[in-house]
DNA sequence: GACTCCCGCCAAAGC
DNA sequence: GCTTTGGCGGGAGTC
């Protein structure tokens, strides 16, 4: 009673209602309400009420829910004719509603009363915003009264105007509404969606949303691991760094903010976080954004070292008011990720699929680096010379030629993707329509769900009709927007998705094996692989690619250093004698030419394992025999670097090939000796085993004679190629010890063909992929990076070999999961899984997560493979240390002080 | 106890 | 000086 009073009393000035009732409250009713809806409490079926007579007699046939309203109108409404009804009817609904309250409370205690109050939920952000949009048309024409008054929108939908602001802020960062003047807003409605998110996305992928993304989850692990203190430093530099801190509010011709009020909080504007927000989405692949991980990009250069809590709670708080919107809009909706350590809130991309555009677009950023990013894309020296923020005297709109070159090649690069033939593809569902059928948010879901069922038709129809009419003044080109709900153009699927998809792995054709273009995470670098065409038809957009996160191509790199050879290195040493220099003093940069690291494992635990040690020691061997030459060459190999940083890992691959030439005779003569002398230690009965494990269907399975490196990579060949298309063959052929950065592809096609038996090598691991199941086997800790995110799936689980040791290190150390000069030791169940019982998993490449069905819990004895294969483990006794190997399945017990410990991330994503 | 996110205080900006 | 705008975080509701 006193709450409700003091809640009515302060500050909710939208609430009337309450004032004129404080009197009736005392009224006393018996039967307590429940925390629902009023309304629904006086619905027939519900007896909670003694006398609610009058209400129930006041109200619309259909009681009212917290939903009602919204059901009537989109029963009712034909979308676009009756858009101005559904106003009125809600409106009068609204009104009736209220009405029907003050009835009710006059029978009921203020206490009472206030239990009556709708729910949290029936008062959310979303719902709200799903009455004010349902005010308006999406595609308003220019003879509707498109004006919008906040006092009158919060009056009639009985909020404080504050909420509408929530509201209008972000549709205003996708320009749906624009300000005009004082508490008056035009409307837009989504005439500027494809516009707008175009040019986010655009801005996204300039703003290397994707490794920032993958920065943070790196971070995330290695705070998970309590690193040292310098490790940390190293990663933290380079989100420090963040140049999305500098962005602000991308602008549409046209669209610019007519009031410098609404700049001058930009920096923390709910505009421009909503515009990240998306951002993050489009550049995602797949297009699931974790709050965490969005707060963290936020938050940007607030160094998140010192990211204290509250800041980041506030952050989050913004972010369900964005995601509440945005899921109103049907851009998102929320699911969760579920790790072994816990639940995790996310949101999916739900909205149009925005692709590239290959023809300019006319866009304004205010940001310097928004400007950088999406200069090419904005040839007038007008809309470029554009300030609206003068006071913080950023740039706009540099635009340097070398960048539009840039830019100009990727883009021609894409378009020559996306015009190549290829097989048609299967696409697997993978967005909604395979996801489980998730219960529905509360009560509004419903509602809302069936009015976007029908909003839905409405806007694709709409928007085909819109889109084609000049309906700005912005000469933006018309966005590639497919409705998400379609299946892909049967029109280059592979080429599609991977366009879209940064990391993704397309299915090739069926009737083939086709190489898959992968955009690389980074700029302008694609690789490609081969999939089986069993395979190829259950790959999923879904998958793995957000979970198999876009690892630099060193870990294809590892991958492919696991050749033929040096899995038929099967030693019977176990334990190789070699003690790891790690020197955590050591900066990453050099950490590729570190000498490798000793590891010792007990080998014999399983078969499998007992291959994987030894074949781990062939290639420690191996490398500690170009270790001198590594090391030697320190500095001075371009690619020793720290991969820590992904813009730099960038430029390293830019420049990968002039690298290589530049690289000294001797080390390929030396690396020659070196795979002379893996050569040595073949071991035939275990490549045949090998051999035959890649019979076994692996949703990466590896055409006869081909693999494919990420291109702009450079890939450590135990075994190179020979009669290279790229035209490696030459070079290849000397660097066939695991030295880094031996063999480049190009960044275009970024295929390496590689001779069969280095294929025979190549670990793929054991995919099963569903819609909403993909996990990697664990044996695919080091596998993953080479699929380097995305759909590889595969009907049919298997086993499949895991990469050695130094493949693993590699791909880690590149990574930035373990310090350089740090090895992982062998791990005895890094090796094979019994496909039984890791169908379903798929690891996720730098995150070593997996997205799975919700199901019931694998058992332990299933579980403890894959936790250990994705452990990296640094014990305290050196590398030689055995590995604990009574990792449990939580991820954290069992793990000695020391260890890196990389917990098993199952990640289910499951909506709300 | 963690997750969600409503709510409204209050400061900045605008008028 | 009042109004508008909106950042911000407490804390309630929900899971």
């Amino acid at each position: 009673m006193q709450q409700a009073g003091g809640e009515m009393g302060t500050g909710d000035k939208e609430n009337h209602c309450s004032e004129p009732y404080k009197n009736v409250w005392k009224t006393p009713l018996k039967q307590a309400a429940t925390s629902h809806s009023v309304l629904t409490e006086i619905q027939p079926d519900c007896q909670p009420l003694t006398t609610p007579t009058k209400p129930k007699e006041g109200l619309p046939a259909d009681p009212w829910t917290p939903t009602s309203n919204l059901k009537m109108l989109i029963s009712a409404a034909s979308p676009e004719i009756r858009s101005r009804e559904q106003r009125r009817e809600l409106s009068i609904n609204t009104s009736e509603v209220l009405h029907a309250k003050h009835c009710l409370q006059e029978h009921l205690l203020g206490e009472e009363y206030e239990k009556s109050q709708p729910s949290r939920k029936e008062k959310s952000l979303g719902l709200l915003c799903h009455k004010f949009l349902a005010r308006y048309p999406d595609y308003p024409s220019s003879a509707d009264n498109n004006y919008i008054s906040l006092d009158e929108v919060a009056e009639e939908l009985k909020v404080e105007r504050r909420r509408i602001y929530d509201i209008v802020n972000v549709l205003e960062s996708l320009h749906m509404v624009s300000r005009l003047a004082k508490n008056r807003y035009a409307w837009h409605g989504r005439h500027n969606l494809p516009k707008t998110l175009q040019a986010l996305k655009k801005v996204g992928e300039n703003n290397k949303y994707t490794q920032q993304i993958q920065l943070i989850k790196r971070r995330e692990y290695e705070h998970e691991f309590d690193l040292d203190g310098e490790r940390k430093e190293e990663t933290a530099k380079p989100f420090g760094s963040n140049r999305d801190s500098e962005m602000s509010f991308v602008e549409l011709p046209g669209m610019e903010f007519r009031a410098a009020s609404v700049n001058s909080r930009k920096d923390k504007s709910l505009r421009v976080m909503s515009q990240k927000f998306v951002m993050l989405f489009l550049v995602s692949t797949p297009q699931i954004v974790s709050l965490d991980v969005a707060a963290k990009i936020l938050i940007g250069e607030e160094q998140l070292e010192d990211l204290d809590k509250s800041k980041f709670k506030t952050k989050i708080r913004r972010l369900y008011d964005i995601a509440n919107v945005l899921s109103s809009l049907q851009l998102i909706k929320k699911v969760h990720l579920t790790e072994e350590r816990g639940r995790k809130p996310a949101f999916k991309w739900t909205g149009p699929e925005v692709l590239p555009n290959t023809q300019d677009t006319k866009l304004e950023t205010t940001s310097t680096t928004c400007s950088q990013a999406i200069s090419e894309y904005i040839p007038s020296k007008e809309q470029c010379s554009k300030n609206l923020f003068p006071s913080r005297g950023k740039q706009n709109f540099t635009r340097h030629p070398s960048l539009i070159k840039l830019v100009k090649t990727i883009e021609d690069d894409r378009r020559k993707v996306q015009s190549a033939p290829t097989s048609p593809v299967k696409r697997s569902a993978s967005t909604d329509q395979n996801l489980p059928a998730f219960p529905s948010k509360m009560a509004q879901g419903s509602a809302i769900a069936k009015h976007q069922l029908e909003g839905q038709s409405k806007n694709e129809k709409e928007n085909k009709m819109k889109l084609s009419s000049p309906a700005l003044e912005c000469h933006l080109s018309l966005p590639e927007v497919v409705p998400r709900l379609e299946p892909p153009s049967s029109t280059a699927p592979c080429q599609q998705a991977a366009l879209t998809q940064p990391l993704g792995v397309c299915p090739p054709g069926h009737t083939s094996v086709s190489p898959v273009i992968l955009p690389h995470p980074h700029p302008g670098v694609s690789y490609a692989i081969y999939l089986q065409p069993s395979q190829a038809h259950t790959v999923t957009r879904y998958s793995p690619s957000v979970m198999l996160q876009p690892l630099p191509c060193a870990n294809v790199t590892g991958i492919k250093s696991v050749n033929s050879q040096v899995l038929n290195q099967i030693t019977t040493e176990e334990g190789d004698n070699q003690i790891a220099t790690d020197d955590p003093t050591k900066s990453l940069t050099a950490k590729e030419e570190r000498p490798p690291t000793k590891s010792e494992t007990s080998p014999q635990r399983c078969p499998k394992r007992s291959q994987a040690v030894q074949e781990i020691n062939s290639i420690k061997r191996c490398r500690r025999d170009e270790e001198s030459l590594d090391t030697k060459l320190g500095e001075s190999i371009p690619n020793g670097r720290s991969p820590s940083n992904s813009s730099q890992m960038n430029h390293e691959m830019d420049n990968s090939q002039e690298e290589k030439q530049n690289k000294p005779e001797t080390l390929d003569q030396n690396k020659a000796t070196c795979y002379d002398q893996c050569k040595r230690e073949d071991n035939p009965e275990e490549e045949a085993k090998i051999k035959t494990k890649q019979d076994i269907p692996v949703a990466f399975a590896i055409p006869a004679h081909e693999t494919f490196f990420p291109s702009g990579y450079l890939i450590p060949l135990t075994q190179c190629s020979h009669g290279s298309k790229a035209g490696f063959a030459d070079k290849e052929k000397a660097e066939v010890c695991p030295v880094q950065h031996t063999a480049y592809s190009s960044p275009i096609t970024g295929v390496i063909p590689v001779t069969g038996s280095e294929l025979k090598a190549v670990n793929i691991p054991a995919f099963h992929i569903t819609p909403l199941n993909i996990m990697l086997s664990p044996t695919s800790i080091a596998a993953a990076p080479v699929l380097g995110n995305s759909c590889l799936s595969s009907s049919n689980a298997s086993s499949a070999q895991i990469p050695s040791s130094s493949v693993l290190n590699f791909t880690l150390q590149h990574i930035g999961l373990i310090p350089a000069g740090v090895q992982v030791p062998a791990n005895p169940f890094v090796q094979h899984v019994p496909a039984s019982s890791q169908a379903e998993n798929v690891t996720h490449s730098s995150e070593n997560r997996s997205l799975q069905e919700e199901k019931p819990p694998v058992p332990k004895e299933a579980q403890e493979p894959q936790l250990v294969t994705e452990n990296f483990f640094r014990t305290p006794g050196g590398p030689n240390t055995e590995p604990p190997l009574s990792a449990k399945s939580d991820g954290t017990a069992g793990i000695s002080p020391g260890t890196l410990y990389i917990p098993q991330r199952k990640l289910e994503v499951s909506e709300d």
